[in-house]
DNA sequence: CTGTTAGCGCCTTCAT
DNA sequence: ATGAAGGCGCTAACAG
């Protein structure tokens, strides 16, 4: 067993040929004759080189990494959208270096020195709310940095989601139009959670539009769950028992809120209208479809990658929307 | 603007003291006079200075780095997994690099290059199964390497996980003892999931060790979800209509398999036993609970790192078992 | 407590 | 088509 592993001079000796060329062939760069190359690539496989891109980066001045950032793991959509970043991302042969922030501003700002600190190609963040140092480091850093899941605010560099203010908006006047008129609101805590904040503002400002306001609402103190979403329901029809629609913060909620009904004997739609938002399986797996509206957080993912990776141009677009739509269900 | 990124020379001589001093003041090695650190600190805020972890590793030889492998996102375990893998990490001040191999050992194996490439610490990978080129690079990494999930197998390294032989088993021998005798099986394709398959294996041993035999299975070809276990199960009640009780590969198909009996009107323990594996919060949450085993892949996350990140001695334990439990609930 | 001297392993630039 | 020299930014190993 060698005791150190060995280098570019180690497989360019035993080639005999200099570490450039063997350089050079392991990169495909360059015109290289093929018996040289043949000679190399036995050489590597001889000695069973690794090459080190720890070094190979110091020299060139340039990863192949990708700085993640995402609020949470527990929370289902991010880990959608991770994937998108996954799979786009090695197709580009780009890795990436995933942090999660839990939330929390400070503990985002550490997070991001680490990650710039490997000279990352460019920075995928999930959220707009940042300290301003931490948004100080990513406009110094000169590297493209997406911000993703809404773009209800101006991106530092680009950002890629949706209008979350919107789909509460269109919410509104989807269930307006299907003849609610008492709403009622179950949501969780939204320190955490600035997008279910927007969600709810639209919703909001689309029943004050059509001159109505939410009639009750309960709101946990916890982040999103399907307990939560069942608790909150149970708490809104003690309080509001007038309530003819429960517009949730999420389908995470609103599946507590369908369970909370099969234990009460309530017939969703019938008697209580229950609307989601996300699009999960889990609410179109239901006895029942969920009524709810989808978003494409792979597609998130996927389209950070793929426009953080192209130069920018002058006209590229700084903000691009996946939009959402609008899933009729069988709950409301 | 400054064109070029800021070094440790440039701090250095802004501070009037040697590169060196800077560094250890950095990375609080070595003693260090008071007023000397807070010259030095101002002069890394005044201009900025970020350091450059890709010089410091190759100059050190070792990163922060920390190699994670994972079959797929989409399944709601890995995330899970992860999420005590980034727990445990960034208490330690590593940094996780994530590749995602989508159960193909071929794609694992280039990933693992990659990865190997940039020197991490230690390896973290989910599963047994690898290419002997895979098994090799990792032999001769010299780092350390947990594989994660199962234990029923012997690891290159350490292992942490559960029996899922065991897992399956115990369902049989509890499932037996609470009077079902006409089992069935729901699952999903076994190509991918090699623990849902030694589940299998123990369920079916069980079953013999009591004279029994499973009376009738439904196996999906897809992926396991809440859609795929209302279908087998449907499927299997059609083949089988004298199974007792219905055993699920894992929690998702075993809520798909509640719902079917919601639609239907089956009324679970009742007329038919539904079980499960995982102990997802969404099978708690159903109107009624359901019958599982509970696994923390939360706890086997951060067991890997705790231990991974202990140099080995002699009598370090290299198979760490987190167990499982029996979850009564309410539909078996 | 601080500084000097040498690289770490690779890639860029300029030759040949 | 291949090579030689030099340096990327930092830190280990010794001084002093």
């Amino acid at each position: 067993m060698r005791k150190t592993a060995p280098t570019l001079a180690n497989v360019a000796a035993l080639a005999g040929v200099s570490q450039i060329t063997v350089s050079r062939i392991l990169r495909n760069k360059g015109p290289i004759a093929p018996d040289t190359r043949a000679r190399v690539m036995s050489a590597v496989q001889a000695i069973g080189y690794v090459p080190n891109r720890v070094a190979g980066s110091l020299a060139s001045a340039g990863s192949n990494l990708m700085g993640v950032v995402i609020p949470s793991l527990s929370n289902i959509v991010f880990p959608e959208v991770l994937r998108g970043i996954h799979e786009a991302l090695d197709e580009s042969g780009f890795q990436p270096v995933v942090a999660v922030t839990d939330y929390d501003m400070a503990r985002e700002e550490t997070l991001l020195r680490s990650l710039l600190a490997w000279k990352p190609a460019a920075m995928i963040i999930a959220g707009f709310d940042h300290t301003d140092e931490s948004r100080r480091m990513l406009e110094n850093s000169g590297i493209r940095v997406a911000e993703l899941m809404d773009i209800d605010a101006e991106p530092i560099d680009i950002a890629v989601g949706l209008s979350h203010r919107r789909a509460g908006h269109a919410t509104g006047r989807h269930l307006i139009e299907c003849g609610y008129r008492r709403f009622g609101y179950v949501g969780h805590d939204w320190a955490a959670d600035r997008r279910a904040r927007l969600r709810y503002d639209g919703l909001c400002q689309a029943l004050a539009e059509a001159g109505l306001s939410l009639a009750g609402e309960s709101v946990g103190d916890g982040s999103s769950s399907v307990f939560a979403g069942r608790d909150g329901l149970a708490r809104l029809r003690q309080s509001s028992p007038a309530v003819d629609v429960a517009v949730f913060s999420n389908d995470d909620m609103a599946v507590g809120g369908v369970f909370h009904c099969m234990a009460e004997g309530i017939v969703p739609k019938a008697d209580l209208g229950l609307f989601g938002f996300n699009g999960l399986e889990i609410g179109q797996a239901l006895p029942v479809p969920l009524s709810t509206i989808r978003s494409d957080r792979y597609r998130i993912g996927r389209l950070a990658v793929e426009h953080i990776l192209n130069p920018a141009r002058g006209d590229a677009p700084r903000i691009i929307d996946v939009g959402f739509e609008i899933v009729a269900g069988g709950t409301a």
